[in-house]
DNA sequence: AGGAGCCTGCGC
DNA sequence: GCGCAGGCTCCT
């Protein structure tokens, strides 16, 4: 699932059962996780209380009470669980994190590519972040600035979390739609005028994004180009095409995309 | 810049 | 079977 719109959303649901709690226990139920998390930081963990959960991109941050920190991020297919008592253990649950008010909350991982990591006081989290796009400060001006260090083009530029912190790959696909921008337009070479546009794209985008899923009520994925290889562009009719770059699929409308 | 690897599940 | 997956790190 997750993008910022659904990190954002998967750490206010678990803040309830987590701010200001005393972690008793983290339990790791998958290699990936224990071998993450090993006992000696488990040791660490138990018995502090958290005192801040925070957002970075899409990283969070467990900040406990003795200055360390537990370090979240989902990759491809994590999210958080807050667990009624007694309610069993979903499906994937590659760790759960245990509380004093007998608080359960359930990482859960079909792919167990997701990560939960322990930094000390003394040496907290390095995150190589660039800014925050719903934040004020994230301008025209910005953006740009950050493009100029690139050669890269632009819709991998806009994965490139140093530059922007929070895209993936559909939404900076759909931002570039929204722009009416060429995915493999080089990112250093954009006029101004694209440069704002994009802004308010990736804005856009990220502010319409549901807490859940990207669907409608009907269920219907509300991407206009993500996910529609052969199918009209809901702007101009052309049909969506697919490239490959970097490694990512591209979904892209070569009618209205320049 | 591009590719492999990490893991597992899903759709064709 | 095979290819692909809303991410990131490390390697060539």
């Amino acid at each position: 699932m997750p993008e910022l719109p659904e990190v954002a959303a998967a750490l206010r649901r678990i803040r309830p059962a987590l701010l200001a709690r005393r972690i008793r226990r983290v339990e790791p139920r998958h290699p990936a996780f224990a071998a993450a998390l090993p006992a000696g930081h488990r040791r660490r963990v138990a018995g502090r209380r958290i005192v801040r959960l925070e957002r970075r991109g899409k990283y969070q941050l467990l900040h406990l009470d003795d200055g360390s920190t537990l370090l979240v991020h989902f990759r491809m297919t994590g999210d958080w669980r807050a667990l009624p008592p007694a309610m069993p253990l979903p499906p994937h649950t590659r760790l759960v994190i245990h509380t004093d008010a007998d608080t359960r909350v359930a990482f859960v991982d079909p792919r167990a590519l997701g990560t939960v990591t322990y930094h000390a006081s003394d040496a907290p989290p390095q995150l190589a972040l660039g800014p925050e796009p719903l934040a004020r400060g994230f301008t025209p001006a910005v953006l740009a600035a950050a493009l100029a260090t690139t050669r890269s083009a632009i819709k991998p530029a806009l994965l490139d979390q140093r530059i922007v912190a929070g895209l993936g790959n559909i939404y900076a696909a759909e931002a570039c739609w929204h722009a009416a921008l060429a995915p493999q337009r080089v990112a250093s070479a954009l006029p101004p005028e694209s440069i704002t546009a994009l802004v308010a794209a990736i804005k856009q985008v990220l502010r319409q994004a549901p807490a859940q899923r990207y669907q409608d009520q009907q269920g219907h994925d509300l991407w206009q180009v993500y996910d529609r290889e052969g199918l009209p562009c809901t702007r101009c009719g052309t049909r969506v095409a697919r490239v490959t770059q970097s490694g990512r699929s591209t979904y892209w409308c070569p009618g209205c995309q320049r």
